[in-house]
RNA sequence: GGUGCCGUGCCCAAGUGGCCUAAGGGGUCGGUCUGCAAAACCGAUAUUCAGCGGUUCGAAUCCGCUCGGCACCUCCA
């Protein structure tokens, strides 16, 4: 079962390839993540599943990985900016906006949402990386990138900042497609900027002495350029070379066209084998966007009642190269399903007494059935139907034996290391949310009540009692032994 | 204008040259169980893959055109 190969679509030879790593059984993975300006959508949350995905998928095949993924902390904002009624900053909306009152400086503000982000991850269900570098503390590594540039006659200085000049790296345009002589035909409105020597050129270090965050350099104080950031931390974490970089569709140009382009001018090796990224997330068939008012977060889903690993489930549910529309109906469809997965736990976690191993064999097929599909360039429909087919398997057996529920339980875990739709096992049967409490011994009372209305065959007012209780979200199950129990709508 | 992606049943969504007389989920309909429900389980639900041409012994899968949707095209992930 180990022998199989991990098959992902490369963006730079543009087919899917084997994943193959520098060092065998270890991949060395960079993930980018997010900007820390406010609350990550789900959009942002479906790349960062996909990088979660793949350690999954690695982890499964017995392999070691080491995963980086950073925050990016600095903002390009300056103090000009935020006076601007009409500017675009996003930092400066996020500092004016109704949640930015209650934060003194950028610095507090980029803290508060790295914790929510950070929430947000677990809340889904998120694998934690090995590493997770912030922009800012590599300010100093920057610097020297940029002066090693200089040197070596791919970066230049100008009045506004230090420059890479596309033209000295012969492969710039090769992930994205562009040509540079395409790039300089788009009709765009671009900030021209004359002391550049080519409009292509883009910024590894940007002087201004008004920015919110500023640091000091040779060339005076400014901030970092927006790509050098993730060259510097893959190369800290990681080496020259790395095995797999990911991100969103969004990020391929310029982001990682210039990060390759900076990597592999200062190092003189391949940046990253393999390159994989997101297709674009829609809700309810649009595109998001807060002027939609469709702009979904994680936390707004869970406030409005929707189960964290449901969003991740439904998030799912499409390949990760197609564009995939998340919608109400598919958030729902999930949650149905991962019922699914928790009755199957519950019956696997009650299993005793004695018998032979009745599912094993079917379970294990499986589940190999699951992982060969997420070897094939992460086919997460295919694994969640396989994984489901087993679900199945386990409710329709009912009553398991010690050894069977052995078996169920395994499959379970797998399945749980693999997608990540179940949850820790102990804990899945139960949600976790605030609910207002309820009267237990009322409850009781009331099961006690129906049940002498039964037996005198009173159906009218066993229904009524029922009807009532589940008014009030309470749930009342007869099962199949006579007993009766209560539950959360 | 350039580059790339996509269009599969009522809804979501796999499959990308023959095992497709197209997975899986949701929904709907029927059944088993139940006093009736709920849950679970069983069964049914696309002669067809946006449209039109073409290539091929054979196409949802390749090519062309048309229609529709999406993303990126610079210093803002």
């Amino acid at each position: 079962m180990s022998e199989k190969q991990f098959r992902l679509y490369d963006s730079l030879s543009r087919s899917v390839k084997p994943l193959t790593t520098l060092e065998p059984g270890h991949l060395r993975f960079y993930s980018c993540g997010p900007t820390v300006y406010s609350y990550a959508h789900i959009g942002n949350f479906r790349s960062f599943i996909t990088a979660d995905l793949v350690v999954r998928t690695a982890l499964s095949l017995g392999w070691k990985v080491t995963w980086v993924s950073n925050i990016t902390d600095v903002g390009h904002l300056t103090e000009d900016d935020v006076a601007d009624a009409q500017g675009e900053d996003k930092m400066e909306k996020a500092l004016r906006s109704k949640e930015g009152e209650q934060f003194h400086n950028v610095w507090e503000l980029a803290e508060f949402y790295e914790d929510a982000y950070r929430e947000d991850w677990k809340q889904l269900n998120l694998l934690e990386p090995d590493v997770r570098p912030k922009a800012t503390q590599h300010v100093r590594e920057q610097i020297l990138v940029a002066e090693e540039l200089i040197s070596k006659g791919y970066a230049y200085e100008t009045d506004s900042g230090i420059y890479f000049s596309v033209e000295k790296f012969a492969g710039y345009g090769k992930l994205s497609g562009n040509t540079q002589e395409n790039l300089r035909k788009a009709v765009r409105d671009v900030v021209l900027d004359e002391e550049k020597k080519d409009q292509s050129d883009f910024a590894i270090w940007k002087k201004d002495d008004k920015h919110l965050m500023q640091w000091f350099s040779p060339y005076g104080w400014g901030f970092p350029g927006w790509h050098i950031e993730c060259s510097v931390m893959a190369r800290a974490y990681l080496g020259d070379t790395i095995d797999l970089h990911s991100g969103g569709e969004d990020n391929k140009f310029p982001h990682h066209e210039c990060e390759i382009a900076q990597s592999e001018a200062l190092t003189g090796k391949p940046f990253s084998n393999h390159w994989t990224h997101t297709a674009f997330l829609q809700v309810n068939g649009q595109k998001m966007a807060k002027s939609a008012g469709n702009f979904y977060t994680v936390r707004g889903l869970v406030a409005d009642g929707a189960d964290p690993l449901a969003i991740r489930f439904a998030l799912i549910g499409g390949v990760y190269r197609k564009p995939f529309n998340f919608t109400d109906q598919g958030l729902s469809d999930a949650a149905t399903n991962l019922e699914r997965f928790r009755r199957a736990v519950e019956i696997a976690l009650a299993a005793s007494g004695e018998g032979e191993d009745k599912l094993g064999e079917e379970l294990a097929g499986l589940f190999d059935d699951a992982l060969e599909a997420m070897c094939s360039d992460l086919n997460t429909p295919v694994a969640i139907a396989k994984a489901l087919e087993g679900a199945r398997l386990i409710t329709r057996e009912g009553n398991l034996n010690a050894s069977t529920g052995l078996s169920a339980k395994t499959f379970l875990e797998r399945v749980e290391l693999l997608l990540g739709i179940i949850g820790p096992l102990e804990t899945a049967p139960e949600p976790v949310q605030s609910l207002p409490a309820v009267d237990e011994i009322r409850i009781l009372g009331q099961i006690e009540a129906r049940k002498a209305a039964k037996a005198v065959k009173n159906w009218g007012q066993a229904d009524d009692i029922r009807n009532v209780l589940l008014a009030e979200g309470i749930l009342l199950t007869d099962n199949p032994d006579g007993t009766v129990t209560w539950s959360r709508a």
